[in-house]
This record gives C-alpha cells, structure tokens and sequence, in this order.
DNA sequence: TATTCATATGATTGTTTGTTCATATGTTCA
DNA sequence: TGAACATATGAACAAACAATCATATGAATA
C-alpha cells in the first residue's frame, strides 16, 4: 500500500533489527515452531510448552503486533496460527545457515 | 563436520533463538550493512556509524563469535569483513518481508 | 444472572544486554 | 626501547525484556 522504498536507511535498518528480535527469543521460537504444525488455542500452547498462559499470551500479543501470527475465537477460545508462510521460510533459513558447517 | 540433525529438537530451538539475536540489534545489523559494501577497520566502523571504539570492538567480538563477520590484519589495523554471502540473503529476506504490504 | 472457563493485561521483579570507562595488548616506527 | 596508534577486554551501569502474580475482560452455560 505505502511506498516503503522511500523510508529513510536507518529507520528501515532500525526496523529490521526489530523484525529479527521477535525471532531472538526461545519461547517465541517455540510458539512459531508449533504454530507452524497447527494452529492452536492459547490453554493448549501454555500446556505444551509447560509455561504459565500469562507468559503465553504476552508473547503471542507481542507476536501479532509483529504481525507473525492471527487469530480467530471460536466460542472462548481463541485459535493462533502462522500469519503467512514468509515466517515459514525464514526459520528454515536460520535453520539451514546453522545446520551447516 | 559433527551430524547436527541428531541434535535434540529443545536445543536447536534455542541455537536458532541465538542466531536470530545476533540480527536484532540495531548497531549490528548497522555493521553488517556496512560490512556488506566493502570490508572495514574498526576505527573506520566507528567513524561511519558514529559509535565508539569500544561499543564497536564489543559488537565485533560478538558478530565473530557467531561465525558472521571474519578479519584480517594489515599491520596495526584489522579488517572485518561478512564472514560469507549467507548473511547477506539472511539480511534481504528480512528486508523483503519488511518491505512487503 | 451467577459461575465457570479462556484469554488479556498491568505492575513488579530478576535477568539479559549494550554502552561506557579505564586499561591492557599488540604493532609500527623513530 | 619508548612513544604513538589500533584494537581488545573487564567491570560497572542503565535500559530493555521476559516471566510472574494478581486481576480484568469476555463468552458460554447452568
């Protein structure tokens, strides 16, 4: 929609390290990582990455700010998923650059 | 050379989490931008991006201790330099999705 | 409508992290 | 060898951050 070509270098540097920084964390790498099976309630994330749903849901809040992840209710429950399978790739780029050498 | 893929899921989870540290910082994601044009002494890094030596030379040691940046020295002067091209399609994948909607 | 279940959120806290300051190491050249 | 220059490093400090605790919001159902 807006031309982001025309964004000075360091904010569009400024907001590149601020994209890689969601990645730089070990819960939300978990999250993304389940996510990318399935998406999954908020109660059902807590109990397989044995953490409180408080701690959870700020990540995930913080993760959809980022746009990395969507949601959608369901009755109470609210179901995460993947935003786009860009993230995908990403990870597996991370994941390929440490797997070799 | 050591069979990576045995590692446990849990620990590659995090060595992922770490890698991705490394970009979500804005001085280094700053250095590598510059690296990516052309190698680069310390004081010269410290001059282009307006930082002190030392914030520099901290930064580099830790940019060399994930394997992202190499040098070389030339008498007193060290030269840094990106470590491989792997970096820099890293650097313009996030630079896309950034650019992206 | 009161209770229960699912999720969100604000405040607090302990930890991590980036920078600074002072100083050490290492190289060149007079 | 000693002065000058380039870089590295350890300790200390402040800012950023992630988890926790307590509580609020919101939806279903009895």
């Amino acid at each position: 929609m807006g031309k982001k070509e025309e964004m000075p270098e360091e904010e569009k540097l400024q907001q590149l390290a601020d994209f890689f920084k969601v990645f730089g964390d070990v819960t939300r790498i978990r999250i993304l990582h389940v996510l990318k099976q399935s998406e999954m309630c908020v109660c059902d994330l807590a109990l397989t990455l044995d953490m409180t749903q408080s701690a959870i849901s700020h990540q995930l809040r913080f993760l959809k700010q980022m746009a990395l992840v969507k949601n959608r209710r369901e009755g109470k429950t609210i179901f995460y998923s993947l935003a786009d399978d860009h993230i995908e790739t990403i990870l597996r780029m991370g994941t390929e650059h440490i797997e070799e050498e």
